[in-house]
DNA sequence: TGCCAGGCCCTCTTTAGGGCCTT
């Protein structure tokens, strides 16, 4: 299949599962999982379990669903990471509370002597500005909160993609919807995780008038 | 033995501290 997307209309939403919270104490990706969003529609899914080398503890199994007698037969984390750098390809990244995945995927892509080019947006931090009345701002419930399609996976990489990917969308469209955007780049969206709380709704005027 | 991250953001702030969010 031919690909035919652009750099600007095109968006990888990814998730990480992992061994724990911290690249840099050692832990490692054990499963990505990531959808690609193309003018608003999911185009591509990519998800692959991955073997870090070591078992992972109780806690991550019973977080995750995903086992050790799991990730014995899978393919180890470089082989996936290099597959998975195909596949993000130079566009526009996406991820709930980004700092997070960011952080891996530049560790494991490191391992594999790959770096990146990609830009990162949070959804998290988009969130948090857009939807002040939220209980809060995790994943789960933001997808209750706005009535988000899902399946009930919780904490599987391809079904938290697919949510952020929704939760994503509707952002846009609500952001669109209260300041009469005709488009909305993806630098926006980028910009708008990170100017502040009070400026956040000066800027969108700002764009929505230059747009 | 005991502890283990880090970026963002709010506030009882800014010479700081603590909660949120991710696994």
């Amino acid at each position: 299949m031919t690909d035919t997307s652009t750099r600007a209309d095109t968006t990888i939403v990814l998730d990480f599962e992992t061994t724990g919270l911290s690249p840099d104490q050692g832990d490692r990706a054990i499963e990505i999982g990531a959808v690609k969003l193309v003018d608003g529609k999911v185009v591509e899914t990519f998800q692959k379990l991955m073997y870090p080398g070591r078992r992972i503890d109780s806690f991550i199994e019973s977080y995750t669903g995903i086992t050790n007698s799991m990730l014995k037969s899978a393919p180890p984390c470089e082989e996936v990471m290099c597959e998975f750098s195909d596949f993000i390809n130079g566009y526009n990244l996406v991820a709930h509370n980004a700092s997070f995945d960011s952080k891996f995927l530049d560790s494991e892509l490191s391992r594999c002597n790959k770096g990146r080019r990609e830009e990162f947006a949070c959804s998290m931090l988009i969130a948090r500005r857009l939807y002040q009345d939220a209980p809060n701002h995790k994943l789960g419930t933001l997808v209750e909160y706005k009535k988000l399609p899902n399946d009930g996976t919780f904490h599987r990489a391809l079904a938290d993609s697919q949510m952020t990917a929704h939760l994503w969308l509707e952002m846009i469209s609500d952001i669109k919807a209260k300041h009469t955007f005709e488009n909305l780049p993806f630098s926006v969206m980028q910009q708008i995780s990170q100017v502040n709380k009070n400026s956040a709704s000066a800027f969108l005027t700002r764009e929505a008038r230059r747009n």
